[in-house]
DNA sequence: TATGAATGAGACTTCATTCAT
DNA sequence: AATGAATGAAGTCTCATTCAT
């Protein structure tokens, strides 16, 4: 990242080449993996040759850190505008927000991230530093947020935030994350659909202010 | 380190090389993944030399398919045999069995495993089969069985049965797959029990018979 | 090529490209040698950018050529000019040739040029040859010029003039070129004015007419 | 598949190899320089095949590294054994370290290195140091002490040690350095015998006791 | 059974050079 | 005349794999 001073933004703007890239990479990472991934294979999908990739990015691990800042970085940022400017009920905010997840990312080529720095996360330390604080803990500040929202309203009971959030997001997470590892092994697919309605029916059930009377949950 | 079994000692030494390769690529594996995992530092770690791995392992990617038979399916026939012989409620052998779940594969270094399946198996279309039906599958048909069992005795509302076991597990899998990939980025820690907890109850709340009135979830 | 082009303030200007861009490249070979010097950095100090390097030169090799002949051969040109025009003793010829030798080359960035031709000279043969003949011999038949009046003259005993030739450049080669090799090695520096001294002291003192009664040399 | 061409793959013992591939790396190295030179090249020579370099040594520098402790620093030490143990004059001492000098260095492919690393030493500022103190300094003051014993002896003039040893060893090392880079431009050879017979004259004669009476030099 | 020297394919990365604008 | 985007050959280095001992 040492030149990153040097790189004149009109020269992204102009050419679509570092998004060209960019949009590669993220194919063929999600497909293979950080190791696995040829730049070679990169630069054939992006039309380009290897040499040019590095133009725009200084070697293998800046044009991964870049794919994570450029794609999963906006689907946070998107999710923040959607509760800041949702005027609704927290139980419609948070199913919304899971829909809206999962129809970004569970359901795109985006997919491949999670399950990418899932398996690096160890070998790019300071990757794993900058996508845990500004995706995960970002992620989980506002599913936390709406959480608070609806114990504010009376609509849910006070739960032990920071719990309720992580369990409120395994289950997309793993969902997203699993469902591309083995795809190839699902031959009777996995009802996405129903699982999400499970999943914010039973979930929405249990931190309900209305339904409980015996939790154990503080 | 795999299952510490009593057993006369001379007459397993037939077998302990492989057995020592096998628990030191687990520390590999598990911290580095699969490509970065060096078939040298595997050796030092079992105290052999690279060419001794290759007398009881195919390659690298054999390895890798041995360690995984290896170590997680018997993790996986345990709990089967927990269920078979366990003669209380639904309700606690399903706690039971997450627990030890937990104790078993989330707080030792088989949680690399999950982790390197889901980094991996794209790249390892056979063994994602194995692992997906050795162990996926089968984990699943676990739940599923206890779930069923609660349903018939009466303690857990019908649900869809598929899709609950998949609910069940997710929270499980992902704090096991993620802790062990930002255990680095989380300096604050992370209350497995109370996350343990809050889930076991979340979840048997949800599902249990007695308590809903008005669940979308069949 | 658009003609008619209004000629009188940029006339100078046409050649000025072709020596800004040697000029630069003189500083970054000599700094860095012949491999490890980058067009694009060459480019960078002429203020220009790589393709206005393709302008003027064919390629590396023709820079590094037109660079030597520039800037080394003009050197040369005004040691035989002072030399023609000289009308004092050998001996003050002598003198005042290695004074202003070390005072254009040695004291100047062109000291790098020596060195570098010491350096390549083996990869690039024809340059070498170029350098030798226009250089090196030209320098030496120079000097033994100067030896040459002086034996005539009297003021020298009658020496090998190539091999005493060879003598008396050999401490100043080696100063500039060693000099500006371990620059950053000498903390202590190097007493060049000393050195000079010395040196033209203690040679011309060596062949000098008047001193000698039992020499070996011839 | 070539069939079977049974090739010994080592036939040599392992003690052997770096020394081998020392000595290929300083043939490649004298005639190429630094940067020229593979890898590739100097494991042909040396018999062996790329990866078994770096079986031995880190990298291209390193090898470069060691090249030059091998060769150079004992080719130093020994004419610290010789001074050492040497019971005659200071000039015959002289005399001999000069010729013994040409004898190892000069007329051997280790003439390649002082070039090389007047070549490469600003790149190489780290290896540039090591040189400077463990070949040029240690010379310097090998030199240097041959000059104080003459001149306690009563034999030389006392002169300003330092730079009458950079001036005693100037030509030596211009013509090792010289010859080695123009050798192919110099058809009519180099009389060195002479070159050095005269050399060693003009300068013991310089520093005698006994011829001067007129000196500036201190 | 075990070793460890040796291999060589393959990946990343650099940079001189080209060319359309 | 000048640019700057793009290329691709070439070199360093890694490491899974082999095999003589």
């Amino acid at each position: 990242m040492p030149q990153a001073v040097v790189k004149p933004r009109w020269r992204r703007r102009k050419n679509a080449r570092p998004e060209e890239i960019i949009s590669a990479a993220l194919e063929v990472f999600a497909d293979r993996g950080f190791a696995a991934t040829k730049l070679e294979d990169v630069a054939r999908r992006a039309g380009v040759t290897k040499g040019t990739i590095y133009l725009y990015f200084e070697n293998k691990e800046a044009l991964f850190k870049a794919l994570v800042r450029e794609t999963i970085v906006p689907v946070i940022e998107q999710g923040e505008a959607l509760a800041k400017s949702f005027t609704g009920s927290a139980r419609d905010l948070f199913e919304q927000l899971v829909r809206e997840y999962f129809r970004l990312v569970g359901e795109t080529s985006l997919s491949g991230i999670p399950r990418l720095m899932i398996a690096e996360a160890r070998n790019f330390p300071q990757l794993a530093r900058f996508y845990y604080e500004e995706v995960v803990t970002r992620g989980h500040r506002l599913m936390g947020g709406v959480l608070e929202r609806g114990i504010k309203a009376g609509e849910f009971r006070p739960v032990n935030v920071p719990i309720a959030t992580k369990l409120a997001m395994a289950p997309l997470m793993h969902a997203v994350v699993a469902r591309t590892a083995f795809a190839a092994c699902m031959p009777e697919g996995f009802d996405v659909a129903k699982y999400l309605d499970t999943h914010i029916d039973l979930y929405l059930h249990g931190i309900s202010a209305t339904h409980r009377t015996d939790s154990r949950a503080d």
